[in-house]
DNA sequence: ATGGTTGCTCGGCAA
């Protein structure tokens, strides 16, 4: 089963670029951010039209979160628990059937936090502990559990090209990348560090030629549980995408999973 | 380089 996670940065700008990857990548779940759309203007008719079952949590303009699925949804959570009075759409999660049991999916699009100083910062840190508590307790559940988005989290200096540009930027924190790694300790695994050392990117500013130059920092992850993580055969990113017309930002990532739908 | 570019929405914010 092939899990991807994609900030699309605007559903609207990029239909046309999400229909054809979605056919040339074909994931059984596709885990999107930043739609920037409403619900009602989702572009469901389209996309259910390649086989997928389309479950978003959008708000007007900014943020928003999707999930499409070949599964049918078993059960559909939007918002991150904790705080009531937490407005922004950025946190949906799908439950599957497959042939390892109940799959949990969540498409999370965590807050940039920028600039460092302003009350967005502290934002994004008890954002990121919502997020610790409501891991712990979907782990001890001891089920397949696959955290995938935008975490704006560069972990570590291999993370990016150049990491001392990022010295003073909210992604690169000190308390921002422990936030991290304590999702990590509570025993989630980062899949692309499961398979590879290597340096690389998923997100290339539009500005100053960071394409061109190959300025990136990777900041889209795929936490897996201890369940999800024993089932992973690879994990990828789909940098290639970044050179299509019109592209966002960032670019999928996507993980194989040995399981399969429940029959 | 206190710049640069894109999206959403048509002024200014968010990234």
């Amino acid at each position: 089963m092939k899990i991807a996670t994609w900030n699309i940065n605007g559903v609207k700008a990029r239909i046309d670029n999400l229909l054809a990857w979605l056919e040339e990548s074909q994931p059984d779940i596709a885990c999107l951010q930043e739609i920037k759309s409403v619900d009602e203007n989702f572009p469901r008719l389209e996309i259910e039209a390649l086989g997928y079952h389309v479950e978003t949590h959008g708000q007007k303009g900014f943020n928003g979160v999707a999930i499409l699925s070949k599964l049918r949804f078993d059960e559909v959570n939007r918002r991150l628990p904790g705080d009531e009075t937490d407005e922004q759409s950025r946190f949906i999660e799908g439950v599957f059937s497959t042939s390892a049991g109940a799959l949990r999916v969540v498409s999370l699009y965590l807050p940039n936090g920028n600039p460092v100083g302003t009350e967005k910062f502290p934002y994004k840190l008890g954002w990121m502990e919502r997020l610790e508590r409501w891991t712990a307790g979907r782990l001890a559940l001891e089920e397949p559990l696959v955290l995938a988005g935008d975490y704006n989290v560069i972990a570590k200096p291999i993370d990016a090209k150049n990491p001392s540009a990022w010295v003073d930027d909210a992604l690169f924190q000190p308390e921002t990348r422990e936030a991290f790694r304590r999702l990590e300790w509570l025993g989630m695994t980062d899949a692309i560090r499961a398979v590879t050392d290597e340096q690389l990117f998923t997100f290339w500013d539009y500005q100053a030629g960071a394409w061109q130059k190959d300025n990136g920092i990777r900041i889209d992850h795929l936490l897996l549980s201890p369940e999800a993580g024993r089932h992973l055969s690879s994990a990828a990113v789909e940098k290639h995408v970044r050179a299509w017309e019109k592209p966002s930002d960032h670019v999928p990532v996507a993980i194989d999973l040995a399981l399969e739908a429940a029959a």
